[in-house]
DNA sequence: GTGGTCTAGACCACG
DNA sequence: GTGGTCTAGACCACT
């Protein structure tokens, strides 16, 4: 789990930012759970405490999850809410997306069956 | 045109490619025309000449655009072969997306009704 | 009562101090009172025991309350003098903000409506 | 300008998101304009430079500034709308100190006082 | 030269 | 032991 992939890009801070929130979408840390501490979660995937308390950081500010010194942090929201803001995220990016591919000629037939699962054949 | 927005996050160089392929795609530029030369865009738009060189640069790496030596840049294909290149990468990202708004339980319905055009008919 | 909110950001014998401050304004700890020991009200708040010994500390050194070896804490003053002290910080720190908030622009009115009661007429 | 306050035991970062904040609600700072760069300011502040970065990173989070790379950062907002959005924090929290004081027995005629300019006489 | 990220190591307040 | 802040120094992408 909180896998980080340094060939990606995106910063690593962004990554554990994201591997939290999956865990928490997925249900496996409730609210209230005390999430791994800073220097431990530093010690598994190798990355400097720094980066670790920048992730937490920005969570926090987010609302997702909240601190208390001396004790560590812990998940405040529901998975369902951190869901659908996700979702929101996305919706709005496909939408910008879709903008451009319409622009460029792409009908809306086209567009569906891009989004369309894999079991598209039949 | 080939408008720059220094507010946008996204680098200088990548603007001014989107711009110029836009103008090929739109077929304002047909296959062969002549590129503004690197000084003349540049003091135009205010801008380094070594970005927009980048611009040219990347451009002809991809092959949307070629350089003689002494003569300047031409673009090299036709527009509908840079809008379907485009297309596939929006593509590309788009099925990314769903496939992640899939696994956070959205439905096919509603990915499809995301995209679709706000009310184009008539 | 004294109930503790792992969610706020200020320091749980923050939140102890007050709560004992409030215990003793509201008149149900007069003068004299015997405190509850450190380690039972540590028991029942689920805390560690030195969080309520600072907080006891923090409290005998303003005079709230006072301690005598081998016996316990006890109330010193009364609810009274309590109040007007921490009636005189709030107005210490209401006085501040005014002051910025006339040098943003806001006059007297305002300031006089914002921290008016909502109704509390009739 | 912007002064920083070793002894005050505010975070620097935010001393410095502060300091950038007034110099655009008086004025001297409109949109647009390019501030002090990250090493600039930090050499004249003797203050290390990721404590700068941090103060315009969250400063461009919140909208006030916006950043472009290579080239530098930019006020975004009109002064005025920093005004407002600051105004709005100090209300909130003079409400909830007016709240607290009510409940220790002020009335609204003290609070009104306390909120009042210094030229209170007469 | 600019901002953005990361590492390394330190100090403090809190529990 | 925990989180929060700061310093020092480095690397990268961009202009």
């Amino acid at each position: 789990m909180l896998g980080i992939d340094y060939r990606d890009s995106r910063p690593i801070y962004e990554q554990v930012m994201d591997g939290v929130e999956e865990m928490i979408v997925r249900g496996v840390w409730g609210p209230d759970t005390q999430l791994p501490s800073v220097r431990q979660l530093a010690g598994e995937l190798s990355i400097n405490p720094n980066t670790i308390q920048r992730a937490y950081g920005e969570l926090e500010k987010r609302g997702v999850i909240y601190s208390v010194k001396g004790r560590g942090n812990f998940v405040s929201h529901d998975g369902s809410l951190v869901r659908s803001r996700r979702l929101e995220e996305i919706q709005k990016q496909m939408a910008e997306l879709a903008e451009t591919a319409r622009e460029l000629g792409a009908d809306d037939e086209q567009l569906c069956a891009w989004v369309r699962g894999k079991g598209e054949n039949a």
